[in-house]
DNA sequence: ATATTTTTGTTGCAAAAGCAACAATTTTTA
DNA sequence: TAAAAATTGTTGCTTTTGCAACAAAAATAT
């Protein structure tokens, strides 16, 4: 995600002083947190990618969100009323800062570092958020599996500027993600394929159309 | 919503002195805003209610968002990427703060009231829009009709802490807005009442199960 | 390097959802 | 208040999606 601020920076300088934060690590298939419980947790993703996942009842799994660089996430972005539960498993080593906090407003006794960072920038973080989730919205309201597909074929080609690019998942969590059959989504795939609007081998894709 | 601030007091006060902010006032079906080019604007919607819809292709209608008092839009939260045209409609008469700006950061010149007010409270009111927005996705990932109904009553049910509650609007804007086809859907709502699962008479629901 | 696990690719069949069409009711408008 | 428009409720049929099961390939672990 681009921002409009040295996150990278920070995060190097930044030395640990306020007791709320805590900057962890976490390795490959690790559950980082999860949303249980109201504790009022915000995490920024440093380094590295991960998934919220939910596991329904029937044994469906749906990765809720894919998480990269600079990504926020945390309870406090929802309201835990769901009977399902929800986890953060990291898909490769990561890094996060992981705070605790009362409100948005309140802020730290010794004026420190981060939390003057977080008064400065969180409204771009969040904003951030706000744009990925609409554009989730966007593909999940899309009514066939097939319009899923291309949906978001066309979001990763605009990101990347390129008709070719590299799933950032497997094909079995992009059913999890298009919140879909596996089975299906391959049927559907190989339609795309056989109808020339896609060419792919492996996990990389390149769009025919649009 | 519930705010921790006080948003009719400031509303109520606010002296418009501000080029950038105006407020206007909607009658019912009038199109507030439109989401085609990129001009920074960013609504605050102080009374009434209205919805964010999307018209496809196909000639299929979703209700991308609902909005009600508090609640913040605009396409300042978009990267205009679909192809889909986006409009916000108004339900009732409604009326909107609509302010363009250049960056969160960006203050008044003349430090004006509203944006002290926006500096102070932006951040819990984006908080809030993406506690719904996950609370949507969390609804549009439910693999069936019945459960993204059962998901839907149980949020209202939540909501207004009563098992009996007045749906916020028709059953064809249901449909609409949970992304799926309406006699589908009023074939599900057949089942959950025959399966004694819901009452339901009009608008009006009672959850009998959880 | 070999065994184990995960992912990919495929299919037949079953279930769910979408489509079209229409009548009945309710709401809105003239 | 009468006419028009929109919403609700329903159904038969078609299409899409999901499920289950399995083989092949690839990735991972021992």
């Amino acid at each position: 995600m681009n921002l409009n601020f040295d996150m990278d920076s920070f995060i190097n300088d930044f030395e640990h002083n306020c007791q709320r934060v805590q900057k962890k690590t976490f390795s490959k298939n690790e559950v980082i947190t999860t949303y249980i419980q109201k504790r009022n947790q915000f995490c920024i993703l440093i380094s590295g990618n991960a998934d919220l996942v939910r596991y329904d009842l029937n044994g469906n799994r749906t990765i809720v969100e894919h998480l990269s660089k600079n990504d926020i996430f945390g309870e406090v972005f929802y309201t835990v009323t769901t009977n399902n539960e929800l986890l953060v498993e990291a898909r490769e080593k990561c890094e996060v800062l992981i705070y605790i906090y009362d409100s948005i407003h309140t802020k730290c006794r010794n004026n420190c570092k981060f939390h003057n960072f977080l008064t400065e920038n969180l409204p771009e973080l969040i904003l951030n958020k706000v744009i990925d989730l609409n554009m989730r919205v966007e593909l999940l309201t899309k009514r066939t599996i097939r319009e899923k597909l291309l949906g978001y074929f066309t979001l990763l080609s605009t990101r990347t500027l390129n008709k070719t690019f590299t799933l950032p998942f497997s094909l079995t969590d992009l059913a999890d993600y298009l919140s879909v059959d596996r089975s299906a989504m391959m049927r559907e795939m190989k339609l795309l394929k056989e109808d020339g609007c896609i060419e792919k081998n492996k996990n990389k894709i390149t769009l025919k159309i649009y």
